[in-house]
DNA sequence: GCGTCGCTAAACATCA
DNA sequence: CTGATGTTTAGCGACG
């Protein structure tokens, strides 16, 4: 309750606004970037200013912790760095499998410094904060690290390719492929570091269930698609992540707090972070106002929803805010199993966010065969930012697709703001309409709308459209639609008689959906002409649209209606470069794991949008 | 204030 | 009878 109150406090102050935005922001330009200093300089303010408290004061410990937290840091960069400057082709190996373990052991090891102590002196909350900010800090310095480490690899890998040459082929080959697999490794950390930072807002997106142990989860082996099922799987928490656990003492800070800011729901709000008050205590706030707006009405937590408590694999009903929060605190308080959870939450993640690598990857290439020069533009967190902000009000749609970006404070997609939390249909239009193609976004966030149960800011019509289109017949029933819409979206997965009256409401009230006699039945189809009638392209003229059309263009968006220029000569924009924004997407297509289809047609969207919850993926 | 759009809800019809 | 599918109407909120 205190923290409670004590967040709040702080929520209402200015500065704490962007406060998740602000530590995802550390690797960010742009607006975030100054947060993103901020935070440092928060974590500073938090470390210095507290003594004001006399007592021993968790900010003095915290401090203490940091300096610590710091050095470990620091020996285990130069160790990298050490290790990667002699680039023993056998040792590169090494090297890299041995990132994964000093990155844990730097979190953690500060923490052993004091664990007793600090256990005694903080709550699992203010603990968990001050593990937060420290992680927050080493994140940057680690980040700042791989960036040089990649750099080096990368001259390090064209080197040898020059003047390798005259070495044997076998040889080359394998220094190539160590140092490859050294630039992986090291993405994936840097991933993860990625993701933990956008954690810290992105509570929605939290992969439903989760329970796991599967610590040692084979990585390459997890698909995203899987992952819900990893948590599910068993309760069987102490087990995963024991041995590390046991190596770590207080350790499910470690992983924990490093893993997601996530772990710190034991008290109250969402994303934490921590946050001095004016008396010097370190407290826990949500870090982003604007896209947690919710989570301060007191009757939601990132963790809560539908009366039942979200974390994962619990599920265990309450019936208040008031008493999810006990149950918080209890059932999952700082120990082995929270850890283990958690550690598991940040595989999940990072599973994504490798796959995301990949997409992206794939989609650069693509769209550098396509002439789309997807290199160039900003550097993606630019663009998802802008078009989160300009075409997206509600900030639903920005999922943590853009990952891959090294440096991208995404929004937490859900999370991302007002909407959110709003109870009714939220809809937007101008804005969707014209700078929300429905395939790139759907392309971009594929995974994330798959699992997070986010409203999806198209309209019905836009959505049904898309599933049509997506198939190779351009024709479905109306079955495989429904299936389509859940296969796609969590959010789809619940409430099934409303939107399933909507689907079929939209299907017959828009004359652009055809109704088919087919062998197997009735099937859908799209009359493009009417469609587009319904959604004049009026972009041309003026230059706020055109200028909320180019940032909220993502990647993909370009590519739709890089399309629609192509068949209907209306988008006399697209081709400009400023528009592409290859970081953000992670790929055009959706997922493989779908009908492996790609969405073909760009879809202008009309948004609608409205309020996220998440909740157990239930089909049916 | 008005019209449009999109969403939700619901009544009703048809058909397997 | 039941459930799925389709059609239609109505009310509401957001937006221009």
């Amino acid at each position: 309750m205190m923290v409670e109150s004590a967040s709040e406090t702080i929520r209402s102050a200015p500065s704490g606004q962007n406060g998740v935005g602000s530590l995802s922001g550390q690797t960010d330009g742009g607006g975030g970037g100054a947060t993103g200093t901020a935070t440092s300089g928060t974590g500073r303010d938090v470390a210095t200013g507290a003594d004001s408290n006399g007592e021993m004061s968790p900010a003095e410990l915290l401090h203490f912790q940091q300096q610590q937290a710091l050095q470990v840091a620091r020996q285990f960069l130069l160790q990298q760095a050490s290790g990667l400057s002699s680039p023993g082709n056998n040792d590169s190996k090494q090297s890299a499998s041995a990132v994964q373990v000093p990155v844990s052991v730097a979190m953690m090891s500060p923490q052993m410094l004091t664990p007793q102590q600090m256990q005694q002196i903080l709550s699992p909350p203010q603990l968990q904060a001050l593990l937060q900010q420290q992680q927050a800090l080493m994140l940057q310095q680690l980040q700042e690290y791989y960036k040089k480490q990649q750099e080096q690899l990368h001259l390090q890998l064209l080197t040898q390719q020059q003047a390798g040459k005259p070495q044997p082929k076998e040889t080359l080959g394998n220094k190539q492929l160590a140092f490859q697999q050294q630039l992986l490794q090291m993405q994936q950390l840097q991933q993860q570091h990625l993701l933990n930072l956008q954690r810290q807002g992105l509570v929605s997106l939290q992969p439903s269930q989760a329970s796991g142990p599967l610590q040692t989860l084979p990585q390459a082996a997890v698909c995203p698609t899987d992952l819900p099922q990893l948590w599910k799987g068993e309760g069987a928490p102490g087990q995963p992540a024991e041995d590390s656990v046991k190596q770590e003492g207080l350790d499910l800070t470690g992983t924990a707090a490093t893993a997601t800011s996530f772990a710190a729901p034991p008290k109250v709000s969402p994303p934490l972070s921590h946050h001095t008050l004016p008396n010097g205590q370190p407290t826990v706030l949500t870090s982003r106002r604007d896209s947690s707006s919710h989570e301060e009405t007191p009757s939601s937590h990132p963790l809560y929803g539908h009366g039942e408590c979200k974390w994962p694999g619990c599920e265990t009903l309450c019936e208040d805010l008031g008493q999810f929060i006990k149950h918080l605190n209890t059932e999952h308080a700082l120990d082995d199993r929270s850890t283990a959870q958690c550690r598991v939450q940040m595989q999940v993640v990072q599973q994504l966010e490798i796959q995301l690598a990949k997409e992206s990857e794939r989609l650069q290439a693509m769209m550098a065969h396509l002439h789309m020069r997807p290199s160039e533009p900003k550097p993606f967190s630019q663009p998802v930012t802008v078009s989160a902000a300009d075409s997206f009000p509600d900030g639903l749609v920005h999922p943590p697709t853009s990952a891959a970006a090294p440096v991208t404070p995404l929004r937490p997609p859900g999370l991302g703001s007002a909407s959110l939390h709003s109870g009714g249909p939220a809809r937007r239009r101008s804005s969707d309409k014209f700078c929300s193609p429905i395939s790139s976004e759907l392309a971009q966030n594929h995974e994330f709308y798959k699992n997070a149960d986010v409203r999806p800011p198209f309209t019905y019509a836009s959505l049904i459209r898309q599933a049509i289109l997506e198939t190779p017949d351009r024709q479905l029933t109306l079955n495989e639609i429904y299936n389509w819409f859940t296969r796609m979206f969590a959010y789809f997965r619940r409430n099934t008689a409303t939107w399933k009256n909507a689907v079929r409401h939209n299907l017959s009230l828009h004359k652009c959906f055809v109704r088919v006699e087919n062998v197997k039945g009735a099937v859908w189809t799209v009359d493009e002409r009417e469609y587009q009638k319904r959604r004049p392209p009026k972009m041309t003229g003026s230059p706020t649209l055109v200028k909320n059309m180019i940032s909220g263009l993502s990647y993909g968006a370009l590519n739709a209606s890089y399309q629609a220029a192509l068949a209907e000569s209306s988008f006399p924009l697209l081709n400009s470069p400023g528009m592409l924004n290859p970081g953000s997407a992670s790929s055009l297509l959706p997922l493989s794991h779908d009908d492996g289809g790609a969405p073909m047609e760009p879809l202008p969207s009309n948004g609608s949008s409205s309020p996220p919850r998440l909740s157990p993926p239930q089909y049916r």
